[in-house]
DNA sequence: TTCAGAAGATGACAAATGTCATAGTATGCC
DNA sequence: GGCATACTATGACATTTGTCATCTTCTGAA
């Protein structure tokens, strides 16, 4: 019945909250708030002092990071079940990531509190947590591979199906998360033009196919072929 | 005078492993081995199961994830002090990078059976095991925003003064830590051709100099504002 | 010491990518 | 409904970066 609160909630199936005992995640209940963000909304912004993490209900955010150059770099993205800014909360510095909402979420928000007691006394959390940050830092390390060795049109055709098989297709077959060529731009570390210019060409060769700004993937295998360099 | 005993190693005061108790360090002693690497000897190859964690006591190595393309690119260089395959240990996956020493080398196997029991029974050592991973993972989110958005020249630059930062200089003024230009052209995330060209244009403009191999920093400024854009 | 092979250096050219300009297209707001 | 504004698209061109060829220099092993 009280669905809201976190004892009951399915996403933290999907996290390392998972590890908490029923009363550590009592406490957290009973402290965390709610917050819905419209897209485009910023959840929090680089440099910002975090006092708590945020536990993604619905909806996707992207961390990105702005470079000297003035162009955003999208580092992740962050979709339900998720924990956002937990990184910065353990090695209590400001956040080195700006999260915006890309459609729009509904957050849980946990004071760091909660969390930093938790890690202090209840050790499975507490590896719970180095394993998941773990698997991030493995995930980060293969992204530098892609962003140096792979060519840009590489990794839009890699972006494409990162989208699919993270967050699935529509009824139409579109992919369900939408992004703006901006941010396509930005995940990928282009300009919006070349990753313009590159989607008229898969288009073109009958790789994807689009509708305004909706992408749907029309042969899957031809794009992992283009990945893995033919 | 036990100097090969962890109770009394130095280099374990620069990381997580500090935070042992006196008993837990006395078995990690007990059941470590040492090991001498020369340079250009591999620690462990990508894809392969670590039984343990390696601590570096003297030397460097590279830590590289081979492309498809046929390239290394160099993720991270590890140094004294700095422990290598904790990632892999904690994930329980297989190495996801390779590790060669770029300079003679002297390492402490330590099981991963002595980290694993730790883990479980002293929250103190994971929540710093966790730190320090939380600032592993910032880092790399750093490196991915410079390989996207910076231009190789930037990154040459870059590599430079981090070469300096991280690893000083010898007497005569040279990076102290000498790099084939492959591996300065892996670090970066470039053709070897390139990045030699870099430098020989860096040497024109007296930003560097060099002696065969050794290159030493006459211009930190310029070359730290040629990295931020000018 | 000498010689072979590796590493460094450089030119010439090709390919990839970025930048600027401009125009079409969608979208929201009044 | 119409206008302002942001997003998408494309051409033309400049710049950056990679590739291939060639030459030189260093280095280590016989």
């Amino acid at each position: 019945m009280e669905e809201s609160r976190c004892e009951n909630c399915i996403i933290r199936q999907f996290n390392s909250l998972r590890a908490m005992s029923k009363e550590e995640l009592k406490k957290v209940s009973d402290s965390k708030t709610t917050r819905k963000l419209k897209k485009g909304e910023p959840l929090f912004e680089e440099g910002e002092k975090l006092n708590g993490v945020f536990c993604v209900r619905n909806g996707v955010s992207k961390l990105s990071k702005l470079s000297a150059n003035g162009k955003d770099q999208i580092v992740k993205l962050a979709t339900k079940g998720e924990v956002i800014g937990q990184r910065s909360v353990i090695a209590e510095e400001s956040a080195n990531l700006s999260a915006v909402a890309v459609s729009d979420m509904e957050v849980c928000f946990i004071p760091k509190e909660s969390i930093n007691t938790t890690l202090q006394s209840n050790p499975n959390f507490t590896l719970e947590v180095l394993r998941h940050m773990a698997h991030d830092l493995k995930e980060a390390d293969d992204v530098i591979v892609n962003m140096s060795q792979k060519t840009v049109k590489q990794r839009v055709a890699e972006a494409f199906l990162y989208l699919k098989n993270n967050f699935g297709e529509d009824e139409e077959g579109f992919l369900a998360l939408t992004l703006s060529r901006e941010d396509i731009s930005n995940v990928v570390g282009t300009a919006t033009e070349s990753a313009i210019r590159i989607i008229s060409d898969f288009k073109k060769q009958g790789l994807i196919h689009t509708s305004g700004k909706k992408i749907g993937i029309k042969n899957q295998k031809k794009l992992q072929e283009l990945v893995d360099g033919f």
